[in-house]
Order: C-alpha cells, then structure tokens, then sequence
DNA sequence: CCGACGATAGTT
DNA sequence: ACTATCGTCGGT
C-alpha cells in the first residue's frame, strides 16, 4: 500500500545534481520544495519556506572550523544530509557544490497533497508538542524554526547526519514556483566580536510563518 | 569531570 | 531582555 505510494512519489524526487551547484542558488531553488518523510509508513510533507545559504569560507558557517567526523558530511558530495544538534534541537543541512558549503532549511509549512499521509498532521503535532506540553501547536507554526521543523518530521542527528536521501526521506517537486523571493543579506550571527554576512532566502508569500529576523541589520 | 557555548524558540 | 535545554568541545 505505502510502498505503492512511495514508488510513485519517488518519481518527483529533485535529482541529486540539483545540489551541484552554488549554494545560494541552491538555497533559492529549495523555495516551494517538499520535503518527504515516511514516518512509520506514514508520509509526512512539508514545503520549504525559508533557507540560508553558508559558505566554508564565512566564520559563521559549521564548515569553517575545519574538518572533523562531526562535520564530515558538509565535505562530501553534493546532497549529502547534514544534521546537528544545537539549543536543545536538530538542525536539517544539505552539503552543495564546493567542500564544506551547505544550505540550512531554516523553516516550512505543512503541505498536503494526494500523497500526504491523513493523519499526518496528527502525527507532526504529537511529534513537535508544545514546550509546555498543554495542547497543540498551530498546524502553521508546526515548522516555523529549524529545529522545530526536524522534530515535527522525526529527523534527528543519529538517523539522518552523513546519509543520502532515500526513499524514506527525500524532496518532491512540486511544480510551486514562488511568487517573489525576499533575499536578506544577514548581518550579525555573532562569532566571536566578528559579524558575518548570511543569504537567507523566504518564500515572501509564506513570510509570516518564516522565523522572526532577530539580528539587526545595519 | 566540568563549565561554556551555540546557525534556537518562546515568554516577559 | 531573558532563559530552558542538551550535545559538543576544550580545559582541568
């Protein structure tokens, strides 16, 4: 039945060539992407809204510390799934063209379509309750954060760091082209006394549900 | 072993 | 502006 299902959502699969490229155009491209997950044979789907491209060469990026096992997967080849754990959460990366550069998926919305699962969205919510622990999140704000999207998807660091997508955990084209993408030269993740200059993209249709921009920019 | 520190998220 | 939260890293 699921595996129906997958063997014909795997066909809309953006190639693993879409990642050989510039990271910010990578970043860009993501925008409207559906990220899918099969989730105890339940497919959950979430559109990317928001993305950030970094550069092995920006002091802010993971990457630019150098080589270790940890960070292994931004030096592999294009596509690879990066993960790590910051801030009590899981953060979701893909490596692109050129060692150690990446894309952060930075936040989404829950999407729908024939493929998604019927109780997906009950079962993202159980995934990513409140901190609270009363009652629900916004099915809106389900993904609204890097973190909060990867527990909403059961991505974590052990499963998924180093890996490959597969037909368990993959990205459709969904033929969505935004309508206008709001580019934000980023200054101020802090790196010691140093600020640095970040792309992150937003889908501006979907703006209000992409995180709050909490650096200022001068 | 221990303390500092996040590519955060939510509340005051 | 403040802080819960927890894996990673670097210093003893």
């Amino acid at each position: 039945m699921i595996e129906v299902i997958l063997n014909t959502l795997i066909k809309t699969q953006i190639p693993t060539d879409f990642f050989a490229r510039d990271c910010s155009e990578v970043a860009k491209a993501l925008l409207g992407k559906v990220i899918r997950v099969n989730y105890r044979m339940t497919i959950l789907s979430v559109q990317i809204i928001e993305t950030e491209a970094y550069y092995v060469n920006e002091k802010a990026s993971h990457a630019s510390l150098g080589y270790t096992k940890k960070r292994r997967a931004l030096f592999m080849p294009p596509g690879t799934i990066y993960m790590y754990y910051s801030r009590a959460g899981d953060s979701l990366n893909v490596s692109c063209l050129g060692d150690g550069n990446a894309v952060l998926i930075k936040s989404g919305i829950v999407y729908q379509d024939r493929y998604s699962g019927h109780d997906a969205i009950a079962i993202m919510q159980q995934l990513n309750p409140p901190r609270n622990g009363i009652g629900h999140r916004e099915v809106k704000k389900l993904c609204s954060g890097q973190t909060l999207l990867c527990r909403s998807l059961g991505l974590t660091v052990p499963a998924w760091d180093a890996r490959q997508f597969n037909k368990n955990f993959f990205i459709s084209d969904v033929d969505y082209v935004p309508d206008k993408i709001s580019c934000t030269p980023r200054l101020g993740i802090p790196c010691g006394r140093d600020e640095h200059l970040l792309l992150r993209f937003v889908d501006h249709s979907h703006y209000q549900y992409a995180t709050p921009s909490r650096w200022k920019i001068k």
